[in-house]
DNA sequence: TATATTTGTGTATTATAATAAACAATTATG
DNA sequence: CATAATTGTTTATTATAATACACAAATATA
C-alpha cells in the first residue's frame, strides 16, 4: 500500500513550485507580492505551504501562465463527468 | 485575439466540477457539506464561483479523487522548471 | 569581512471566509 | 396537486487569511 497523498503535502508541493517559479524569474518575495498586490507575508506564508485563499492560489498560478492547463484539466474533468454514464 | 481566461472564470469553473460530480453521487450540499465537515453554505458559495480558501478546495478536489491528478501536474511543472535552463 | 538584500518570524489590526440558523423559492416525489 | 427535499439567500457571529510593521537570521554582493 503506497501512502496516499494528503491535502498537506499538495499545499506544500504548490508553495516550493511558486518559489522555484519565483526564482526562476529573479523575483524576491517582495517582488512577487507587490506585482500581484499581496502583502510579501502571503507569498512567505504560501510558499511554506500554509492555507491561502482561493484567489491568492490563483493570482499566483496566473502570474506563472499555469492558468491555462488549470483551466484545461478542471474542462476534462466536467467533460469526463458528462460521459461517465455511457460506460 | 482571443480572450484571455480569468480567475473569475476557473473559479466559476471550479464550482461548476463540483456541483456535477456531487450531483452524479447523488449528494446534497448538505450531504458533501457534512462528510468534508464544511458547512452548506460554503459548498453553495463554492459551487456558484466565489472565493473560498485552499483547505476547502482541496477538501473537496480531493472527495472527487482528483487530488492525484492535480499532483501530477504540479509535480510535472516542478520538474520542467528545473529543466528550463537546458534549453 | 563588511554591507546590502532577502527571508523567516513575531505582534497587532483589518478583511473576509466559514459557521449557524432561518426562510423563501425551486425542484423532486408521493 | 400536495408534500418533501433541495437550493438560494439573508443576518449575525466566529475563525482565520491578509495586511502592516518591526527585527533577527540567513544569504548574496561589494
Amino acid at each position: 500500500m503506497i501512502d496516499p497523498i494528503t491535502i498537506k503535502d499538495v499545499k506544500l508541493k504548490l508553495g516550493e513550485l511558486c518559489r522555484k517559479k519565483r526564482q526562476s524569474y529573479g523575483l524576491s518575495q517582495e517582488d512577487l507580492g507587490e506585482v500581484l498586490g499581496l502583502s510579501r507575508y502571503t507569498i512567505q506564508k504560501f510558499e511554506s505551504g500554509k492555507n491561502a485563499t482561493l484567489d491568492t492560489v490563483l493570482k499566483i498560478v496566473n502570474h506563472f501562465g499555469l492558468l491555462p492547463s488549470i483551466t484545461k484539466e478542471i474542462d476534462q474533468e466536467i467533460a469526463n463527468q458528462n460521459n461517465i454514464s455511457l460506460y
